[in-house]
DNA sequence: TCTTCATAGTTTTTT
DNA sequence: ACTATGAAGA
């Protein structure tokens, strides 16, 4: 009966079968905490709880459909269906639309990403005429989001004289007012920021006891992934959550606390043990992931951290090859030398099984290229995610505007897109009225003639004609599907037709976009398994809160993974490439001194060490790219904290150091300097058999030749015309269709 | 009011 | 390198 818990170790099983108080579980590197949490959820289940009393939040809704996947397997059935299980995010906002009217939002209330609170932000010091360079969007926008979590209201902050006192220090003493109007502009659009979610979730279980006894009854069991990376506010709701059963496990690893900068608090750690004194510690020590050397390699790393658990990770794995460290002269050369080596180790392996790891989002640049050029398939993540094109966002716009009129940010953007004439100074106009009469722009424009603004009856007659059109898609919202208005508004509005006269590759690409989104919400409504019609506001809900890795593309499985290090948490790959191993990148410079930022930068870099199961290699290079210009850089000071009996050095800089090419014309440089990039272990000379068009190689291509595209797959040219750099190939990409290409910009390879 | 072109500022990590 | 902003022209 109990035949699942054989899957674990005895270790594991304790934390398992624990089902009632409160545990927090440690659980080191590829322990198997995710495993634990699994099993536990399925012990539950086996022991007839019900799984509408469950509570389990996660930290990416990836992996909460993971774990939900395997819980299904497990038990069989679809249980895990009723599970309430998420980020934090997710779960909450859940809540907050079921209990909206309390709080008096809106049911369909809008969730602003980081780009609208930044919108409104930017908006609010202009209205305030303030300057611009001392009031700095991104500064004060992290000031909000940082007293928010530490729930400091506005009128907080002005009771507050240290907080005064360091505004008044640099010169931001208006802050105050603008915190203020930020938190009233957005009430007043029935929005929420992502800290709102938690903020008011807080508010909601602490002003209406009888709606957070409700909770409590409902969530009997509770259960915490990434315990070490919760912050304050999160600490505080889960608290008030678990205090009435007081079941509750927590599972975490100090070592891989990697979120503070964004209020995460070990803290939380120590004040588990203090709520709940009848704890029980469960430690998990067994990895079961990575080679011994890169276990050891690891913890002889985090050893340099002051603060920390005792635990002490070890592994029955092999010892396994040497961490390998390269030394290379640019940036170009570091991408080109991950590159060759992934193409010496693919033939006993699968593209998937690659990653590479960087600090920040910017230098996948030099990566891409090198990939490219190779022929390697890979998958990028982070950076401009797909709900942040501007494209999507256009669109959405309209959808976020027809669900709920007062989004502000939502009706700034597609006001004047595509043009209708309204510019920036009727929209000035009308924000300066509706701040005097402390009502949305919507209800300025829906009533035109009770608000007195100098406007000519022509810019009139575009608002008037502009809130009929919201207001005839607000009256088909509820009683059609969401495809169905989807569709209807991207053509009435016009934004498809405008952006299918593009035919630029750019062009094409955003048309591509807007489609797939459209094709996004047709899934949605045809596999849609609610009572009521599926409903586009259903579909909004969630999507300022989804992100690439929630929704990866079946045609993206097998390629190599691009990512920062925050991105890979949670993740294994057999290879791991870190890449920019340098000071001041990683630790980055804005880490500081501080010895707990240092720390912090640390744990990531263990975070990173601790991905690989099979090989790791770090490289740094001597000279990178970076703010338009080459600059020197060191190795990272990581790099000498690991034991270096672990190691094994390799240095590429000495291939010499040949005068720096833009990379523009990279690609004329002959192969034999990729030659000697590869290191000797792994050579096996012969190169790809597909040749990569540069410029110069323009003229080769031919009518009837199969060429392969990076994005396409494989196709065959039909058509070739125009000169020169604007020379356009019409290609045909099986199961895709015909596309034009314009031939300096498609990276197109031949196939011979 | 819209479009286009030049210049300036910008880079940490994310739900 | 890449976007966002501002000035000038249409």
């Amino acid at each position: 009966m109990n035949d699942y818990l054989n899957d674990l170790n005895s270790d594991q099983q304790k934390a398992v079968i624990q089902i009632d108080g409160a545990s927090m579980v440690i659980a080191g590197a590829g322990s198997g905490k995710t495993r634990v949490l699994t099993y536990k959820i399925v012990h539950f289940l086996k022991n007839g709880i019900n799984p509408f009393n469950i509570l389990s939040l996660t930290f990416t809704n990836k992996a909460a459909k993971e774990m939900k996947n395997r819980i299904d397997k497990i038990v069989g059935g679809h249980q895990s269906k009723s599970l309430w299980m998420g980020t934090f995010h997710s779960v909450f906002s859940r809540i907050l639309r079921a209990e909206a009217d309390k709080i008096n939002f809106p049911r369909n209330f809008t969730i602003y990403d980081t780009a609208d609170s930044k919108s409104l932000t930017k908006s609010i010091i202009k209205e305030l005429n303030l300057d611009k360079d001392v009031y700095k969007v991104g500064t004060i926008q992290n000031r909000i989001s940082s007293l928010k979590n530490n729930f400091i209201s506005p009128e907080g902050y002005n009771n507050h004289p240290e907080l005064l006192e360091s505004d008044k220090k640099t010169k931001r003493t208006e802050f105050g007012r603008i915190y203020l109007m930020y938190v009233q502009r957005c009430f007043k659009a029935g929005a929420m920021d992502f800290d709102d979610l938690l903020i008011n979730t807080y508010k909601l279980l602490s002003d209406f006891p009888e709606t957070l006894n409700k909770y409590q009854k409902k969530f009997q069991y509770i259960l915490v992934d990434e315990y070490q990376d919760t912050n304050h506010i999160q600490y505080l709701i889960i608290k008030k959550l678990a205090a009435l059963n007081e079941n509750i496990c927590v599972v975490g690893d100090d070592s891989q606390s990697i979120y503070a900068f964004r209020g995460a608090n070990i803290q939380n750690i120590l004040n588990f043990k203090i709520d709940y004194p009848d704890y029980k510690l469960y430690k998990l020590e067994q990895n079961y992931r990575s080679t011994k050397n890169i276990v050891q390699a690891a913890n002889s790393l985090i050893k340099h951290n002051e603060k920390q658990i005792e635990k002490d990770v070890w592994t029955d794995n092999t010892k396994g090859d040497s961490i390998i460290v390269c030394e290379t002269s640019t940036d170009n050369d570091e991408g080109r030398l991950v590159a060759n080596t992934i193409k010496d180790l693919i033939s006993d392996s699968n593209f998937k099984d690659f990653a590479i790891l960087y600090r920040t989002n910017a230098q996948s640049r030099s990566l891409e290229e090198a990939l490219r050029k190779l022929a390697i398939p890979y998958k990028i993540y982070g950076g401009l995610s797909f709900y942040q094109r501007k494209e999507i966002k256009d669109v959405l716009s309209y959808f976020r505007l027809t669900i709920n009129p007062q989004d502000e940010e939502a009706l700034k953007r597609v006001i004047n897109y595509p043009s209708r004439g309204i510019g920036t100074t009727t929209i000035q106009k009308l924000l300066i009225c509706a701040n005097e009469n402390n009502i949305s722009i919507w209800e300025v424009i829906s009533d035109l003639g009770k608000y007195k603004i100098k406007l000519n009856l022509g810019t009139q007659k575009k608002l008037t004609d502009f809130t009929f059109l919201i207001q005839s898609f607000m009256a088909q919202t509820e009683s059609s599907d969401a495809y169905k208005i989807a569709e209807h508004i991207s053509k009435v509005t016009g934004i498809f037709s405008l952006l299918n006269s593009d035919h630029s590759p750019e062009g094409i690409n955003r048309f591509e976009n807007v489609q797939q989104l459209l094709n996004g919400i047709k899934d949605f409504t045809e596999n849609y398994d609610g009572e009521s019609i599926p409903v586009l506001s259903e579909f909004m809900k969630d999507v300022a809160l989804l992100t690439d890795t929630d929704n990866e593309k079946k045609e993206d499985y097998n390629k190599a993974t691009l990512m920062t290090i925050h991105a890979s948490k949670g993740l294994e790959f057999p290879y791991v490439f870190v890449v920019g191993m340098e000071e001041g990148l990683f630790p980055s410079m804005m880490s500081g001194n501080s010895q707990s930022d240092l720390e912090e930068e640390r744990r990531l870099f263990y975070v990173a060490i601790t991905r690989a199961e099979k090989r790791l290699f770090l490289s740094h290079a001597n000279n990178r790219f970076k703010w338009g210009q080459y600059i020197d850089c060191e190795p990272s000071r990581f790099l000498e904290e690991i034991d270096q009996k672990f190691i094994m050095k390799k240095d590429f800089s000495s291939v010499k150091k040949q005068e720096i090419v833009p990379h523009k014309i990279y690609a004329k440089i002959k192969p034999q300097i990729k030659k000697t990039l590869v290191p000797k272990q792994f050579v096996k000379t012969n190169f790809a058999k597909n040749i990569t068009i540069n410029q110069s190689d323009l003229s080769k291509l031919q009518t009837g030749q199969n060429v392969k595209h990076a994005k396409f797959g494989n196709g065959k040219i039909l058509q070739i015309e125009g000169e020169g750099s604007n020379k356009k190939a019409t290609v045909f990409f099986s199961g895709i269709g015909q596309k034009q290409l314009l031939l300096k910009f498609a990276k197109l390879e031949i196939i011979k």
